[in-house]
DNA sequence: AAGCCGGGGCA
DNA sequence: TGCCCAGGCTT
C-alpha cells in the first residue's frame, strides 16, 4: 500500500470517529443482526430501514425463529419496504443456515455468498463487520467517493467498472480492521461525499480529489444509465358479499410477488368500466356471481415506482352469488385483510377507502 | 450484458 | 422530474 492510501484510509477513519452515526447494528457482533440489516439496507437508506430492522429482530430474535415462521409472516413484516424478493431470499437464507450449516451462521467469505440474497457487497459487509474478514465493500457510497478521489469515468454499472473499483476498493482496505475501514468509507459518502452539492470545501481529502481538483465532482460516478420506465394498467374488483372481500396470492414471477391483492385484470391500455366489462377475464370472475352492481371509484390511482408507472382503478362491486368465486379466489372478512401482506398500491386504496377525505 | 424488482426523499 | 439509496437475481 502507498503512501497516498494509507493517508486517505486513515483519514476516512478518522473522520469516522468524529461523525458516524450511532447505529443499532453497529452495536453488535452478531452475525445474524449485522446481516438483517445488511439485507434490509440493500437499496434503502437508513431512515427508511431502521423501524423495520428493530421489528425484525424483535420478533426472529435468532436466525432458528427466523427459519421456522411462515413465509407469509415474514413478507408482513416487511411490507412497504419494497425489492420484496430480500424477503424471501431472507427466509431462505434463514433455512440454508438452518440446514446445512447446523444453525450457525457461516464465517467464510465464500460459505456467507452461498446464501440466497446474499452478493459480493453484502458478503463482504457481514464478513468484516462480524468476522473481520478482509474483504472490501463495494456499495454506492464507495463508487462515488473512490470515482471523485480518482476521477475514474469508468461507468459503474458495467462489470468492467465494478471490477475495476473492486480492486482499488480492495487496495485502500485497512486490512488489520477491514470492518472499521468499511463503516467508515460509507459513512463517509453518505454523510460527507454526498451524491448531491458535497461540501467539499471542509472535506478532509479535498486536497487528495481529482475530481475537486478538475471542478468535476458532479459528473462523478458515471453511470449507463437508461432504466426506462414502462407502463402498466391494473383494474382491481373490490367485490362484496355480505361481509366478505376476495383477495388473491400474487404468485408470478412479477412484482409484489407472493404478497395478496384484490382480484386483478391487467390490461394493455386504460379501459373505461364498459370496455372492461367486456374482456374475458371480467366475464369470467363475474359469471354466476347473481345480481352484480358496479360503483366505479372516483379516483384512479397512479402508482409510480423506479421502473415502472401503474395506473389503478378500483371497482367496487356488490354480488348475491358467490358459489364459483370462493372457490377462485380467498374468502376473507374485510377485518382480516390486516392479516395478508399487501403492496404499497393496494394499500394506499384501503388508506382511502378508510379516510376518504385524507390526501395521500 | 441487460432487464427486473419498491418505495421514498430530495433538489 | 430525475437521481439516489449499505444490491442481487434472472434471463
Amino acid at each position: 500500500m502507498n503512501q497516498d492510501s494509507q493517508f486517505i484510509s486513515r483519514t476516512i477513519i478518522e473522520w469516522y470517529n468524529h461523525h458516524k452515526r450511532d447505529l443499532p447494528w453497529r452495536e453488535t457482533k452478531d452475525p445474524y443482526r449485522i446481516w438483517i440489516s445488511e439485507i434490509i439496507l440493500q437499496q434503502t437508506r437508513v431512515v427508511q430501514g431502521y423501524d423495520y430492522y428493530i421489528r425484525f429482530v424483535d420478533t426472529f430474535p435468532d436466525i432458528i425463529q427466523l427459519a421456522d415462521a411462515d413465509e407469509d409472516q415474514v413478507l408482513k413484516l416487511w411490507q412497504g419496504l419494497g425489492y420484496y424478493s430480500r424477503a424471501r431470499n431472507l427466509h431462505t437464507a434463514a433455512k440454508q443456515v438452518r440446514d446445512n450449516f447446523k444453525g450457525s451462521f457461516p464465517r467464510t467469505y465464500e460459505d456467507i455468498l452461498s446464501l440466497k440474497g446474499v452478493g459480493e457487497y453484502t458478503a463482504a459487509a457481514i464478513g468484516s463487520f462480524a468476522f473481520e474478514l478482509p474483504y472490501a465493500v463495494v456499495d454506492g457510497n464507495v463508487f462515488r467517493v473512490l470515482s471523485r478521489l480518482f476521477a475514474i469515468d469508468t461507468p459503474i454499472d458495467t462489470s468492467t467498472g465494478k471490477k475495476l473499483f473492486t480492486e482499488l476498493a480492495n487496495e485502500l482496505l485497512d486490512t488489520k480492521q477491514p470492518g472499521l475501514y468499511n463503516q467508515s468509507i460509507m459513512d463517509f459518502g453518505a454523510l460527507q461525499c454526498v451524491p448531491q452539492s458535497p461540501d467539499c470545501p471542509n472535506c478532509p481529502l479535498s486536497d487528495k480529489c481529482m475530481a475537486y481538483a478538475q471542478g468535476k465532482v458532479s459528473s462523478y460516478p458515471v453511470k449507463q444509465g437508461k432504466t426506462k420506465v414502462k407502463e402498466r394498467f391494473f383494474n382491481y374488483l373490490d367485490i362484496h358479499y355480505k361481509n366478505n372481500t376476495y383477495i388473491q396470492k400474487r404468485t408470478a414471477n412479477d412484482i409484489w410477488k407472493n404478497l395478496y391483492e384484490l382480484p386483478l385484470i391487467e390490461t394493455g391500455s386504460e379501459l373505461t368500466l364498459e370496455e372492461l366489462q367486456q374482456t374475458q377475464p371480467f366475464t369470467d370472475i363475474l359469471q354466476n356471481a347473481g345480481n352484480i352492481s358496479i360503483r366505479p371509484v372516483s379516483f384512479t390511482l397512479k402508482h409510480i415506482l423506479s421502473h415502472r408507472i401503474i395506473y389503478a382503478k378500483f371497482y367496487k362491486i356488490d354480488i348475491t352469488d358467490d358459489t364459483l368465486l370462493k372457490d377462485r379466489f380467498i374468502k376473507i372478512d374485510k377485518s382480516q385483510l390486516d392479516n395478508y401482506a399487501i403492496s404499497r398500491l393496494v394499500d394506499k386504496y384501503f388508506e382511502k377507502q378508510a379516510k376518504p377525505d385524507l390526501f395521500l
